[in-house]
DNA sequence: AATTCTAGCAACCGCTATGAA
DNA sequence: ATTCATAGCGGTTGCTAGAAT
């Protein structure tokens, strides 16, 4: 037995509204409010239309001050920004956009920012990849500008030792297993060939971290903490849940990567290039790979993003953060990501 | 000119959060 | 403390117009 309906759906008209219906919905608001009760509305005014439909014609199109049209390059800073700090938490970066609706920037991201952002690198890489199926090109597009993203973040850190990055005060909540994997970390060794103090090789990071959270998950599981009752542990929402029936098999289990480093070339490389491609060298690449299992642990290279992409939901919905504060705390690591794609 | 493909957008769906009873 | 109705959110779907073949 299921949820029941919000409505009648054998007699609610679905698809594009009429300027009649517009008209009849808009006016009826305009002088009397919603009355607290979107269910109920439809029934009010004559329209043959859900509540939740009549709410989100208001919202997305209806409500006054709705700004149409394209996004200006500020517009396209700020929710660039925002999205690489909280990830796609449309309602709060619609917060930021006086006009702009979550569904049209969640629209918007979708449909054009995200290509603006990859797409230089797409060319390249189907030049250099020419005889390889579209599927994985994508797939290692995809793959390798979120390490590229990574890294790039990583580095930042390093030359502004005070960002946001670099302080772990500043970052959003994180729970225990990410704790653990942050403090382990933090307690790696400098990297002597790159001279690059804290700077473990990004990717050895992030397949340690997936280790240990591997490690982690089977140890909960062995103690009885089970999927079921995984709601005492404040896992990630969204994109990076971690579901223990999807873990990967601990035959799977990574094993300790030969640590390659970057050298000063690439990295510089990395930082300064415009649209160029990032080429993997051969040690890098091997252990890319290594970073499958991440996708049989939460369906998607996010994990890699542990710390910047990951709230707390709860932290989240009790407002325990500011994405003002957010908002500026990241407007440095979009510029130079931008810069880095030559928007 | 007809057909197919693609991008952009509006709307829907299902889930969670919240607050009242 | 529990149940229920509603609001709000984010992911997904489907339609349409324009581009490409």
């Amino acid at each position: 037995m299921g949820r029941a309906p919000c409505c009648d759906k054998a007699n609610v008209k679905k698809g594009p509204w009429s300027s009649e219906e517009d008209a009849k919905l808009k006016d009826y608001i305009e002088k009397n409010g919603t009355g607290g009760n979107w269910i109920a509305l439809p029934q009010k005014i004559g329209l043959k239309r859900c509540g939740k439909s009549c709410r989100l014609r208001w919202l997305n199109y209806l409500r006054p001050n709705i700004k149409h049209g394209s996004f200006t390059e500020e517009e396209d800073n700020i929710i660039c920004n925002l999205y690489i700090s909280i990830g796609s938490r449309w309602s709060i970066i619609a917060a930021q956009l006086p006009g702009r609706t979550d569904n049209d920037i969640k629209n918007y991201w979708n449909t054009r920012l995200k290509k603006k952002l990859l797409g230089r690198r797409k060319q390249s890489q189907m030049n250099r990849l020419s005889g390889t199926s579209q599927d994985q090109i994508e797939q290692n597009l995809s793959n390798s500008a979120l390490e590229r993203l990574q890294l790039h973040m990583q580095l930042q850190s390093l030359e502004n030792p005070l960002s946001f990055y670099n302080n772990p005060a500043l970052w959003p909540k994180m729970n225990p297993i990410q704790e653990k994997i942050m403090q382990s970390l933090q307690n790696m060794n400098p990297s002597p060939q790159t001279g690059l103090g804290q700077n473990v090789d990004i990717l050895t990071q992030a397949a340690i971290s997936v280790r240990l959270q591997q490690e982690l998950l089977e140890s909960n599981s062995i103690n009885g903490i089970s999927s079921s009752n995984r709601s005492s542990i404040p896992l990630n929402h969204g994109n990076n849940q971690l579901d223990s029936t999807t873990v990967a098999p601990k035959s799977n289990i990574i094993e300790q990567p030969d640590i390659p480093t970057f050298t000063q070339a690439e990295i510089d490389n990395l930082l300064n290039s415009k649209g160029a491609s990032f080429v993997a060298s051969e040690g890098h690449e091997q252990i890319a790979d290594q970073f499958d299992c991440l996708k049989e642990i939460d369906g998607t290279t996010d994990a890699m993003m542990w710390w910047s992409n990951d709230i707390d939901t709860n932290s989240a919905s009790s407002n325990s953060w500011d994405s003002t504060s957010l908002l500026h705390q990241s407007e440095g690591i979009y510029q130079d990501y931008a810069l880095g794609y030559n928007m």
